[in-house]
DNA sequence: TTACTTTAATTGTCTTGACAATATTTGTCT
DNA sequence: AGACAAATATTGTCAAGACAATTAAAGTAA
């Protein structure tokens, strides 16, 4: 599609394009050698870590995250947060019905506009956000043992990039 | 802890463990820099490009994995499929229910160990093996356009290292 | 052989998330 | 003002997975 319009560009870009880093009949995704597992799997890990390091704070790793944003005030609603996270806001309205559960957060509905419900941290859930980034960034450091500077630039670089190929979900 | 059984090592390598990426106060997981948050973004959004991919053949992206497996003969049975691909048995066992009820797989207990229940690919379900793996590729090599072979590389080194470092979580 | 341990599969319960209604409210356009 | 569109929050339903308890069957050691 957007190579016709394009076919006086440098044509080692064009080829750049079809480069097949997988051919049709490999494994892929179920391959230990596949990038997509490895993602998968290291998103797995990273998540079980953060889980067992959280546990005495009676937080999973998906409840923290609503905390810390709150906090930082990136968001004050059910749909901010449920923006800003990156999820529904159904499961973001169960996620805050566990959390107000537990006593980490309040919910009010808003006197301005009253389609959205203000959610703020409790005293409890001030005090716990204050516990929560010291571990995070230790299993992630964890995680970086015997990186270098450049290799962590590197790493970050190279994840952003295949991120941003698969945003644009164009269906061909 | 360990850093006292080990002075006389080589001050670089101390120094080496006492690199810290994320200090304390970072947001690390929940800020768009974070490794964290990058890897689970990539995740999610990997996933949920193949489900659409997948969309017209009536399968998810964790349901093509058991099949898959079973294809290659990495696993015949429940447990081994559960093994094979990293989750519960119970997980596994509620997987293979919805893959029979879609007519893609069979169970039978096993006559030789009658604990065992031995799985296999119906006959639609050796159909449909053949048409995911190229979908998967597609998608995995959309993620990776503009990677050169060495940022390819890099990249799983990278993956693989990252992960090694959280498999073994002995507490400190 | 009996007692203990291990393995296999299933089921129950819970957390998490996606998708699809739905109700309420707000904004916009004519 | 009235009609229509968009945003907000909630609920229902489903997929997926974790953990725990249970049952059945093998294996092992006394």
């Amino acid at each position: 599609m957007t190579a016709k319009l394009e076919e006086k560009r440098d044509p080692k870009l064009i080829e750049d394009e079809l480069v097949e880093f997988y051919s049709g009949d490999a494994t892929a995704l179920g391959d230990d050698e596949s990038v997509g597992y490895l993602i998968k799997l290291t998103n797995q890990v990273v998540m079980r870590n953060l889980d067992a390091e959280l546990q005495p704070y009676d937080l999973t790793a998906p409840q923290w995250v609503p905390l810390l944003v709150i906090s930082k005030g990136r968001a004050d609603t059910v749909a901010g947060c449920a923006r800003e996270i990156g999820v529904d806001t159904g499961a973001m309205t169960r996620m805050l019905d566990r959390l107000e559960a537990k006593g980490f957060v309040v919910r009010n509905r808003s006197a301005e506009d009253r389609r959205v419900v203000n959610v703020a941290l409790t005293k409890a859930g001030h005090e716990i956000v204050k516990l929560i980034p010291p571990t995070i960034c230790h299993v992630l450091n964890r995680h970086l043992r015997g990186f270098s500077e450049k290799e962590f630039e590197t790493f970050k670089d190279l994840l952003r990039r295949f991120l941003a190929n698969g945003e644009n979900n164009s269906p061909d």
